[in-house]
RNA sequence: GGGCGCGUAGCUCAGCGGGAGAGCACUACCUUGACAUGGUAGGGGUCACAGGUUCAAUCCCUGUCGCGCCCA
């Protein structure tokens, strides 16, 4: 028997190890069985579980039981990435607490701080990595994940590292991957290059600063430029006009000078300019913008770099910025501004510029910045050479593979997504101005020659060949992309480079449940390194969800103090609770629309597994039990035969739902089913036969019950894996058959029309008669007399059948066939008959004829519209004929139960 | 600026060519032998607005307004 209150907390920590010390979460290769693979999305090692994650591993899980359930070998295979950028500042943060800095080329932020090497700092890494590297797999273990555990991997393993490097190496030697001097992302705060996804845009408001610069040899004349980064200016090494730009178009060939450095400017035309835009004039600076460096490759301009990494005035012994400059302006630029950080140099050039006049004018400007999505710094172009991947070639095989049909994206919206980014894909910058990663293999000689190799001594084996003795190496000092090793995940994880057992039997893996937001980061980063090593999709189905906000729709953020931790809900209203309010808003089709989460929902599903909790007391109360061999076909009950059909019904929707994606109708079926069907309606008929004498209608009862409970418990399981494995425990189960998460799911049987018209009649007649009683005021307690008239033979049957369940659930104390109408009743039609219930002097006769009033004024207005629709004859024409005939049975319909209502308030007055 | 999506009950959202739905909230009544984390009944909606297509539009098309996301 059930304990008389559901506690979840207790449940769940008891039937998690039960499962993981059971082996219950193992795949089995060797079974035969058919594969099914998931492979989770890694969370970042710093991380702790938010609601996302709650989400995402939710549907995983859900797919996971189901799976597993329907027969398959089911792998969910776990793990997590070494979050580059995040892990090294976690660390260096809890470094420089304790006065430790890095020896990254900065001074020491006090005298006596310690800087630690590179190897040094690695080991600090490792260390916080196992001590705190585990808690996100600890909490995704309170969520339910059912994952293969043993199988946990991470991105820095042995292993994965092996792949890493194999993968560089080969893209090396294939022409795939290479060195180049070009703009990068520069964070000048992490002081690393990062990919154009770990950029953000923010609008700020900003000022756009409309300069003079002289016209050579035309003293006095100037040419104005709009920009809104003065502070490069310095780096100009030319002025971009439109060609048909009205107002500037006759300076083009002539040059310009710099203020302040006094270098000269060829004045360009380039269609890049736009006459709308500012001043239509630009400064040309292709060092520190992506547009200019264009540009300026377009028109053979100098990229003249004035930052330093720190994004700091570069300018003494700059050779690229002091070329062509007036000696005397270049001293006393570099005496000005070199060393300023780019902000401060930014106000003092202005200052500058406005003492000699040549400010025309200074416009406020809201205009989007990049900023770094780590560092959280606006970031800097910054003229470097990195590591790049061909993207572009390697997006050639993915894009064929989504056009063919080999992966499905869910929803198919994603697609187009998928598609508009592959197609315009830019060059990948690997390479990261980082220690904690995995570092590049390459190799450099005093030359500069480099030598890419799975290790120092392939290196230099290759150093040797190439030089005919040895020589001195040095180990290129960056280390990838944390998307570089997350873009192997999918065969990497089993086992890739090695052929083994588990890449033969789960890759191609069979769904990948990851948020909108993280597509081209890694799901188009997969699908290339898949094709490409592989030579097959590293999944079939993608299936995309949004982000989750406050219930306001707003982006959970520590600023905003909104944040709604998944772990509080869970010691609140217990995992399941959790989950099933996941899976209920979890709705397919709206892209880009947050998902809102209240947690007052999370309660109402508390609710609903107390309300799953107290149906199953319930029945255990009556002596649930299912004889061995009973075939639920044999039931001859209504009652029994109809909740079996409602039953399988549900399981054929949440079935279907699942298949499709469609959590939320799973739950939702669900949800109506067990509340609003088995707890509402079954529960209450089977009251009367528990409390009745008919032996063989208790036992088929009983048996019934315990069908559906069981079967109920297995349709839940995917979504409350916890609260049902209890149930299926105490329902004795457990002990017969094992634990439910290895239970077969259910079948469906047919459904019985017959049995499912006829409750629906009792259903409606009691619920009309409580509608009615309620609205006239009648005492909840009191029990009345049922009149009938008019009944046919069917429903005279059908009456005496349900007898007792209509006496209970009615409140009505005997039912009285064709006996005359009294007046003084309230009165009910339904079908071809109608029901009086004699209430004497208590009537309130007013309440009454009210209430009949309104019905019939209801069917009278409905039989208004159809009559409309009935009287064109364009409808007759073009109308489905079972449209038409559809309203005229319920043009009949509507009819007949108005005159009866008529005669009832004929009879009220009488 | 380009692309995509969303405006349905007080709130959060399903539905999506032929009878407006759910949960929560609200109102009234109810310690009825599973459950007050509950039961029964009820109120509440020109389905954003304007045109169009159709015998028929909340649903399809066009436009307007408001909101959100992605890309520049």
């Amino acid at each position: 028997m059930l304990d008389k209150t559901y506690d979840p907390k207790d449940i769940e920590a008891r039937r998690y190890a039960e499962w993981e010390q059971s082996g219950a979460f193992d795949c089995k290769p060797e079974s035969g069985k058919p594969p099914y693979c998931i492979v989770i999305p890694p969370p970042n090692v710093t991380g702790s579980l938010h609601l996302g994650h709650a989400l995402d591993n939710t549907l995983q899980d859900v797919l996971i039981r189901w799976r597993r359930m329907k027969g398959d070998d089911a792998l969910w295979q776990p793990g997590t990435d070494h979050a580059g950028i995040a892990t090294q500042m976690v660390v260096t943060r809890q470094l420089e607490a304790k006065g430790i800095g890095l020896a990254l080329g900065q001074a020491a932020k006090e005298g006596n701080q310690k800087l630690l090497s590179r190897d040094e700092f690695l080991a600090r890494v490792w260390e916080w990595k196992a001590e705190s590297g585990g808690t996100i797999t600890r909490q995704l273990r309170r969520l339910g994940a059912s994952c293969d555990w043993r199988r946990e991997r991470f991105t820095m393993d042995e292993g994965l590292s092996h792949a890493v490097l194999k993968v560089f190496v080969d893209l090396y030697k294939q022409g795939l991957l290479y060195k180049d001097k070009r703009l990068v992302n520069w964070d000048p705060k992490m002081l690393t290059a990062i990919s154009d996804l770990e950029v953000e845009s923010h609008e700020v408001k900003g000022s756009l600063w409309y300069i003079r610069y002289p016209i050579e040899g035309d003293e006095g004349r100037y040419i104005v430029v709009a920009t809104t980064r003065p502070e490069t200016m310095l780096g100009d090494t030319a002025i971009a006009v439109h060609p048909d730009d009205p107002t500037w178009k006759h300076l083009i060939g002539r040059h310009a000078v710099l203020p302040v450095a006094g270098r000269r400017l060829p004045i360009v035309a380039d269609t890049y300019s736009d006459p709308e835009k500012g001043s239509g004039a630009v400064k040309i600076t292709p060092a520190h913008d992506f547009n200019d460096f264009e540009v300026g490759r377009r028109h053979n301009l100098r990229a003249v770099s004035v930052l330093d990494k720190f994004a700091r005035m570069l300018l003494r012994d700059n050779a690229d910025f002091l070329e062509g400059l007036p000696s005397e302006a270049a001293a006393g630029v570099v005496q000005a501004y070199h060393g300023l950080d780019r902000f401060e140099a930014r106000k003092r050039l202005v200052a500058e510029l406005e003492a000699s006049g040549l400010i025309e004018k200074i416009e406020p400007h809201t205009h989007s910045v990049p900023y770094g999505d780590r560092g959280g710094v606006p970031i800097e172009p910054f003229l470097t050479e990195q590591w790049y991947v061909n993207a572009k070639e390697l997006a050639k095989a993915p894009i064929e593979a989504v056009r063919k049909g080999d992966v499905a994206f869910v929803p198919a919206r994603g697609k187009d997504d998928f598609f508009r980014w592959m197609e315009d894909i830019q060059p990948w910058c690997v390479s990261r101005q980082l220690w904690w990663g995995h570092q590049i293999p390459a190799w450099y000689d005093a030359q500069g020659n480099v030598f890419v190799e799975l290790s120092e001594a392939e290196a230099k084996a290759a150093a040797r060949a190439r030089h005919g003795r040895d020589v001195p190496l040095t180990r290129d000092p960056d280390v990838l992309d944390t998307w570089f090793s997350s873009a192997l995940w999918p065969f990497s994880t089993l086992g890739w480079p090695e052929q083994t057992r588990e890449l033969e039997h789960y890759y191609p893996t069979n769904v990948l449940v990851t948020g909108w937001d993280i597509l081209f980061f890694w799901v188009a980063r997969m699908m290339m390194m898949g094709m490409h090593f592989m030579k097959d999709v590293p999944f079939r189905t993608v299936y995309l969800h949004g982000l989750i906000t406050d219930e306001k729709g707003q982006k959970m953020s520590k600023s905003k103090g909104n944040i709604i931790d998944p772990l509080d809900l869970i010691d609140k209203y217990g995992a399941d609770a959790l989950r099933f309010t996941l899976a209920a808003i979890a709705v397919q089709g709206r892209p880009g629309q947050p998902m809102k989460l209240a947690p007052a929902r999370v309660e109402g599903y508390r609710n609903f597994a107390t309300k799953l909790w107290n149906a199953t007391r319930f029945s255990q109360m009556n002596g649930v039990a299912i004889p061995a061999g009973f075939d639920p076909a044999t039931a001859t009950l209504t009652v029994n035969r109809w909740i079996l059909g409602e039953l399988a019904r549900c399981a054929a929707t949440v079935d279907k739902a699942i298949a499709e994606f469609r959590f939320n109708d799973a739950a939702s079926a669900l949800y109506a089913f067990v509340w609003g069907t088995l707890c509402d309606w079954y529960v209450e008929f089977t009251k009367p036969i528990f409390q009745g004498a008919d032996a063989m209608a208790i036992a088929e009862t009983r048996a019934v019950t315990g069908i559906v409970l069981r079967d109920t418990v297995k349709l839940l399981h995917p979504i409350m894996p916890f609260i049902t494995e209890e149930i299926w425990d105490t329902l004795g189960h457990r002990a017969e058959s094992g634990a439910l998460i290895g239970q077969p799911w259910p079948g469906t049987a047919a459904l019985d029309e017959a049995a499912g018209s006829e409750m629906g009649w009792l259903v409606k007649l009691i619920t009309d008669i409580r509608s009615a009683r309620s609205e006239v005021n009648v005492p909840a307690g009191a029990r009345l007399r049922l009149v009938v008239r008019d009944a046919d033979a069917t429903t005279q049957a059908r009456l005496e059948a349900h007898r007792s369940a209509l006496q209970l659930l009615a409140r009505i104390n005997g039912i009285e066939l064709d006996g005359a109408l009294p007046s003084g009743s309230l009165q009910v039609v339904v079908g071809e008959a109608t029901y009086a219930l004699p209430v004497g002097a208590v009537i309130d006769l007013a309440a009454e004829r009210a209430r009949l009033d309104k019905e019939i004024r209801k069917l009278e207005g409905e039989v208004s519209k159809i009559d409309a629709k009935l009287g064109n004859a364009q409808f007759l024409a073009r109308a489905p004929e079972e449209v038409v005939e559809e309203q005229r049975e319920r043009r009949e319909e509507a009819l007949s139960v108005a005159a009866r209502l008529r005669q009832a308030t004929a009879r009220l007055a009488g």
